[in-house]
DNA sequence: ATGAAAGCGCTAACAA
DNA sequence: TTGTTAGCGCTTTCAT
C-alpha cells in the first residue's frame, strides 16, 4: 500500500511514528462532512452552487482528515497536468558555466508560477536521458514544453512534433520552422556592436567566433561581417567550438600571433571575451588603450572583468518569460506568431572599448 | 465501504466522436492484437507468462496504433511516479552565480537517470512558489525529494515531514536532524587548508568569513580557528553575508586597512577569494609572494584567477549523486545512515599560496 | 498463458 | 443545491 515501507525506512532507529496510514481521499472527506463526493469535489474546485453550511463542513473535514488532492487521479480524468517542462540540452560543463541558462529558467519559472503552472526541468545529458525525457514528454506528464538549445535533428524535437505537444523553442534550430520560438536577432545585434567598435577608430578588428554550428554563433559572425563590409578580413577571425572562457584565451593568442597589430576584438560571448582579455593582458596589451574588446550576453562575466566589458545585453530572463507566455497561450488554444518573437538587445557600453 | 458497485467496461469510441483523434490506449492495442488488456499490460511491463506469438502481435499492434503509455493512469494505480524532485531554494541571483548548484543537479540527474528515475527540478523563488511546490510534493508527483540549501524553518521541510515523503538534504539546516543528509565536513576541511597555509610560513593570517548564518559558513570559521589555535586573532577576521565576488573585494580592502602586514588569507569561498585577489592586486600586493591566499569550493573560479587558486575541493557533483543514491535507497525501504553521509574534500594546491 | 473484472481517486454529466 | 454514477487508462488478482 501507499508508501508504508517508505515511512518505516526513514523514521530512524528509534521509531516513535506510527506507520503511515493510507492517505485520506475525497471519500473520507465526504463521509466526515456527511455529504457526497460530488459536493466535496465542487468545493475543492471552487464551483458555485454549494451551500455555505456544506462548504464549511467540508473545509473542516478536509483539515481534520488531512486531505491532499491526488494529482495523478485528477490528471487522469482532466487529461492535463498543470505542468510545463523545460528541456535543457547542453553538455554538462556548459550548463554550469553559462549564466544564460539559469536566467532563462528563472524567467520561465516566474511566468509559469504566476499562471499557477509548475515548471519541470529536464536535463538531457546522455543517450539514456534522451530516451527517458522522450517518454516523459509523451506520458502526459506535461501540458507543454519549452526547449532550450535544441540541436539540429534532435530526437526530442521529433517526439514533440509527433505527439503534437504545445512547444516553444528558445532560439531555433534550422530544421525547426513550424514551431513557435522566442529569441534575439543575433545578426543585427552583432552588427550593431561591431559598428560601435568601428566608430571608436579601430582599424584592425578581429573576431573570436564560437559555436558556428548553432544559429546564434553563425549569425553573430554574419553580423560582424555585415558591419565590416569591405574591411572584413577572414584572417582576423578565429573560430572555437564553445562559448567558454578557456577558448577565449587560446583563440586570442592565435589572433595575436597572426596579427600583432590587432586593435579591436569582438568576442562571440562575454565568457570568451573574458578569456581573451586574460590573454591580451598576458601579452602586455592594455585594454582599452591598445586593444578595444566587446562581448555578447551581458552576463555576470561582463562585470567581473577589468575594465568592465562593453557588450550586447541578452535578455535571458525575458526570453524565459516570453517562452513561458508562448506555451501558455498555446495551451489556451491560441496560435503563436509565425515569425517567432524577437526581444530587444540593447548595446551596453562600458570600459573595455 | 460505500457498497456502490458499478459496472466498468469499455464502451468503445462513441459514434458522435468528432474527427479529433484520441490517443491510443491499451484497449486499442488489445483489440488490434486480438488479446485482452491484461495481456497487453503484461507485455508492456515485461512480465513472464506471455506466449511469443501474443508478444509479437502486441508489439506490432503497439507501433501500428502509435500507443504511448499514459503515466497519469499508471501512477494512479501504482501509487508512484518514478520521479524524484530536486528542490532548490535560493535567491535568484545566487542561483545563476553559484557553480555548485549546477554540479549538484548534474550529479543527481546522472544517478537518477541510471536508476531510470526522472529528476524534476523545482525552483522556489517566491511565496507563491513555496505553496505550489508544497502542493506538488504532496500530490504524488514525486516519489522522493532532494532538498538543496533548505533554510531553517522551511515550510517545505514541514510538508515533507508531514506527508512522510522520502527525502535527503544536501547540507542540513540545524532544525532538521531526523532526516537523511549528505554533505562535507566544512570544519575539518577549513582546518586542513588553513594548516597547509600556515605551513608555508605565513605569520599574519586572516580570514574572510561568509554566510555565518549557515552551518557551512560558521563551520569554516571554526575550522580556521582550530588550525590557528593561540595565534588566532579576531581582528584579522572579516565577515560578509554572502559567498560572492563583490564581498571579497570590500572585505579584503578592510583587512588590508586593519593589518597592512597581512601575508595570508583564507577566503570562505573561491568567489570571495577571487574578489580578494582583485583587491590585493589593486593594492599592489603580489600573489603569492606578498600574500598567500586560499579559497574553498574548487569551482570554476579557482581556475580563472591568476595564479590559480589553492582551495578545498568540494565534490558538488558527488553530493548530487550521493543525495540521489540516498533517496533511491529509501525508496527501496532502506534506512539511511543516522549521521548522514560526508564526502571527502581533498585540498587542491595550486599557485596562489 | 490468458481473459475478466475490480478498482486507483477524481471530475462531470445527469437526476433529483 | 446535492447525490449518483460513469468513466479517465492502467495494473493486478482470480479464475480458467
Amino acid at each position: 500500500m501507499l508508501g508504508v515501507k517508505h515511512t518505516l525506512g526513514y523514521s530512524g532507529p528509534v521509531s516513535t511514528d506510527p506507520p503511515r496510514q493510507k492517505r485520506a481521499t475525497i471519500i473520507d472527506v465526504a463521509r466526515e462532512a456527511g455529504v457526497s463526493r460530488g459536493t466535496v469535489s465542487r468545493v475543492i474546485n471552487g464551483e458555485r452552487y454549494v451551500s455555505s453550511e456544506a462548504e464549511a463542513a467540508i473545509k473542516a473535514a478536509i483539515s481534520k482528515v488531512g486531505y491532499r488532492p491526488n494529482v495523478a487521479a485528477r490528471n487522469l480524468v482532466m487529461q492535463r497536468s498543470q505542468a510545463v517542462a523545460l528541456v535543457v540540452h547542453e553538455p554538462a560543463s556548459l550548463f554550469a558555466e553559462d549564466p544564460n541558462i539559469g536566467a532563462i529558467m528563472l524567467g520561465a519559472n516566474a511566468a509559469l508560477s504566476a499562471a499557477d503552472y509548475q515548471m519541470v526541468l529536464l536535463i538531457v545529458d546522455s543517450e539514456r536521458d534522451t530516451e527517458r525525457v522522450s517518454r516523459y514528454l509523451s506520458g502526459s506528464y506535461a501540458d507543454g514544453v519549452i526547449m532550450v538549445s535544441a540541436r539540429t535533428h534532435d530526437p526530442i524535437t521529433r517526439v514533440i512534433e509527433k505527439i503534437g505537444l504545445p512547444a516553444t523553442f528558445v532560439g531555433h534550430p534550422p530544421d525547426v520552422t513550424q514551431m513557435a520560438f522566442v529569441g534575439i536577432d543575433n545578426r543585427a545585434s552583432a552588427r550593431a556592436i561591431t559598428e560601435r567598435l568601428v566608430a571608436t577608430g579601430r582599424s584592425r578588428i578581429g573576431m573570436i567566433a564560437a559555436a558556428l554550428d548553432r544559429d546564434s554563433g553563425a549569425d553573430r559572425l554574419a553580423g560582424f561581417r555585415d558591419a565590416l563590409g569591405d574591411r572584413f578580413d577572414a584572417n582576423l577571425v578565429e573560430a572555437v567550438p564553445l562559448y567558454e572562457f578557456a577558448s577565449g584565451v587560446t583563440a586570442m593568442q592565435e589572433l595575436l600571433r597572426r596579427e600583432p597589430q590587432i586593435d579591436g576584438v569582438f568576442a562571440a560571448s562575454d565568457a570568451v571575451a573574458a578569456g581573451a582579455m586574460n590573454a591580451l593582458r598576458s601579452a602586455g596589451r592594455s585594454i582599452p588603450q591598445d586593444v578595444g574588446i566587446v562581448g555578447f550576453d551581458d552576463s555576470t562575466w561582463a562585470l567581473r572583468t577589468k575594465p568592465q566589458l562593453s557588450t550586447v545585453h541578452q535578455p535571458a530572463q525575458g526570453l524565459g518569460a516570453a517562452a513561458a507566455a508562448s506555451v501558455l497561450s498555446q495551451l489556451h488554444g491560441e496560435t503563436p506568431p509565425a515569425g517567432g518573437v524577437l526581444l530587444d538587445t540593447p548595446v551596453v557600453w562600458r570600459g573595455s572599448a
